[in-house]
DNA sequence: TGTACATCAGTGAACGCGCGTTCACTGATGTAC
DNA sequence: TGTACATCAGTGAACGCGCGTTCACTGATGTAC
């Protein structure tokens, strides 16, 4: 009747989205396999049709993270409106994303230090990779309005930073509470980006706002 | 021959402490009550003479993990030398101190999303203490400098957050190569808080900086 | 100081339970002729 | 198209093990007189 590999595609993937949600609730530490195997309505014996052990699914689970991370990048990329700041649509898709997404975002922050060293170095590509991209979206942005940044992977890493681990807290705060979170990241963000900013009249500029040297090169 | 209660406070000390070795390893969530009571060399039951259950014993632990925030804000301050730069010497503070005190960190960082919610609150708690000394820190510094900052609190709360994200690297890092991590952080630092200054010719850098309107007085 | 009793941190055995893993199996899907 | 055999995702029972929790207990420390 049905086609033998997708059905097997498809138990797979409700073992992923499975142990996704279980995740969420309680860490994917304290998850056991048997409990994985029946919140996907398969016996635990079954279980070893599809992964090795539960930190393989572990690793199937960092990829579908990863996917979900580039998927956000689109998304914010794509609610650009032109009346708008920047940052702020970008902020505001982010944390519509993540509390929609809310099961795949705490795995991601939870994972960080909590697992193996494989598993979080697996992690770190990820987030290292998106802050890749983030990074290109600022050099676009810098030439687009002739504003030159120094130290842009600088910036996007403690932009991703900020946005993450403020972010965060979103997830726990009523929906009515959510906006004004936002607008402290947005602001948080514009406050790195005006200390990125390369001064026009460089040495005046940059004698009132750090005493302590300037590499004049942009690194990177 | 001992005081009672002083062996029992050395029997709970232990206890916490084990655990606390436990966690950083494999995560609190993934704990046992026997393995905790084992690694502090009671039995099971004994461990009931302590705490409630594991759970209670957690709470113990972010306690302590507060004190070491404060120790650590301590150390930081003391470790100021007047001829080098504050931010510079209290980040390298910071990853020496989460280095030496790792377990604290890991868990720290790790339970942050990972517990209940009602642990999660109290180490929530914790950091907001953290961001708050820091802020008034920034303040004192401003004032004594004549560098006056916007939105401290915004900008205490986005070094926090870039502090400990990026620092947390540090752990799974060789030695040889956190001085490069420290110097990233210190660059990020610098960053936002040359983004927080508040501009003497206020109009003309605040229309090269952002486009968008920036509140015209520190909030907080 | 000495004695008799109370307190209570820690012991060790026992319980029922969910765990990961193995195994021989079933029965629907796929393939060769 | 029909038949005979192969494949293999999923089953269900069984295993030994570590889990959290309970219980009556022990014996050192503390207290009252």
């Amino acid at each position: 009747m049905v086609d033998r590999g997708e059905q097997k595609q498809k138990t797979r993937h409700l073992l992923i989205s499975s142990a996704l949600k279980l995740s969420a609730e309680k860490g994917f530490a304290s998850l056991s396999l048997r409990e994985v195997a029946k919140a996907a309505g398969i016996t635990p014996a079954a279980f070893y049709r599809h992964f090795h052990d539960i930190d393989e699914l572990g690793l199937a689970l960092i990829d579908e993270v990863g996917l979900g991370l580039r998927q956000l990048l689109r998304e914010a990329r794509r609610s650009i409106d032109p009346n708008r700041s920047v940052v702020r649509s970008s902020v505001e898709a982010f944390i519509s994303y993540i509390t929609e997404n809310s099961n795949l975002f705490r795995v991601l922050q939870g994972e960080r230090q909590g697992a193996s060293t494989a598993f979080r170095r697996a992690l770190f590509t990820e987030l290292g990779r998106f802050i890749e991209e983030v990074t290109e979206d600022l050099e676009k942005e810098s030439i687009r309005k002739n504003q030159p940044l120094l130290d842009v992977g600088l910036a996007a890493e403690a932009i991703v930073a900020v946005t993450f681990t403020v972010g965060a807290e979103a997830l726990d705060l009523p929906k009515h509470k959510r906006p004004e979170l936002s607008e402290r990241i947005v602001k948080e963000i514009k406050m790195i980006l005006r200390g990125a900013l390369a001064m026009p009249e460089t040495t005046r500029a940059s004698k009132i706002s750090t005493p302590k040297k300037i590499k004049g090169k942009a690194s990177r």
